[in-house]
DNA sequence: CCAGATAGTCAATCATGGTTGACCATCTAG
DNA sequence: CTAGATGGTCAACCATGATTGACTATCTGG
């Protein structure tokens, strides 16, 4: 693990963006890690667990999914194909519309979501012991900053 | 943009790891749709610019590379062919051993390189105008927390 | 009632970022 | 000098996450 010099590799260093961007990297990579770890992990991938946030209590037609994603209407469809496969979610047929059906949660998806969040808050915690509180709550502050001025560019979704 | 209730959904607005994890997604999307409105942009993607922080200026062996990113040589062997086509790196006999070479920036790829963390800093310049320079500072620190946490626990290079 | 528009699915295809396997050239010990 | 490790390439293949195109069913306005 031998380390850089050179002149770029220090603008690398001291660019926060860059730094966002593994630290991002880096979580992915020991969250998938823990929760390969535990035998009642869901067999589920990135783009499964960015649906999840769009899905509300109600249920949520896919072309809604689709939109909020921006990605396409058959996209969605396999990725609920596979979210069904894996029991955790349901899809119900629309009360207000003979064409569409309505995405849910099922008991134990909310139970997979729950142990997914039980990760990253155990790694979180994990940063907790290193930086005191305060500093931690003003790095959400700071970090939602990033998501407004990000999110404000361009259509997106949260 | 409608957005979401339900239970989930709020452990998941609070959870630093999930918000953490979408601002790095938005940077990336942003930074990449800034870069492709850049006429001189080039043209790689993140697989190649995840390979640049792992050059030094003396030029780095491929087998090197590949144990820093932890990918497989073949891997590395595309991405620099790649990089080549691009006449960002070039490919240069090492004088210590008759089977290897080292993979060494060419000024062209500084050029570009120095594009790209424009392109991160003029983003971050946009956040600092909705913080102030202290609370970046935290942030920063913090960031570096996170990074340090989450690169003990496995074999990783940065 | 009928012409669109909309919700959704199926199938084929594509780009990305890898992998494994086979191979060659060179270096290094014994 | 030779066996085996190492540096690198080529080719085939694979999973992921998307796309486009074609199609069915239903809804809505005139």
């Amino acid at each position: 693990m031998s380390k850089l010099p050179s002149p770029i590799a220090e603008r690398v260093q001291a660019s926060l963006g860059q730094r966002l961007l593994k630290a991002a990297r880096l979580l992915d990579e020991r969250a998938v890690d823990r929760l390969a770890a535990r035998p009642d992990a869901p067999v589920l991938r990135t783009a499964h667990t960015r649906l999840f946030p769009h899905l509300d209590a109600a249920g949520t037609r896919g072309s809604v999914l689709a939109e909020r994603l921006g990605i396409t209407k058959q996209a969605v469809s396999k990725l609920v194909g596979d979210l069904i496969d894996q029991g955790v979610v349901e899809q119900v047929p629309d009360p207000d519309d003979g064409r569409a059906s309505l995405v849910r949660l099922t008991p134990l998806g909310l139970d997979r979501i729950a142990l997914g969040l039980d990760v990253l808050a155990e790694l979180e915690d994990e940063v907790r012991e290193r930086v005191d509180a305060e500093a931690m709550d003003r790095f959400a502050a700071v970090l939602d900053a990033w998501i407004a001025t990000l999110s404000a560019e361009a259509g997106e979704a949260g």
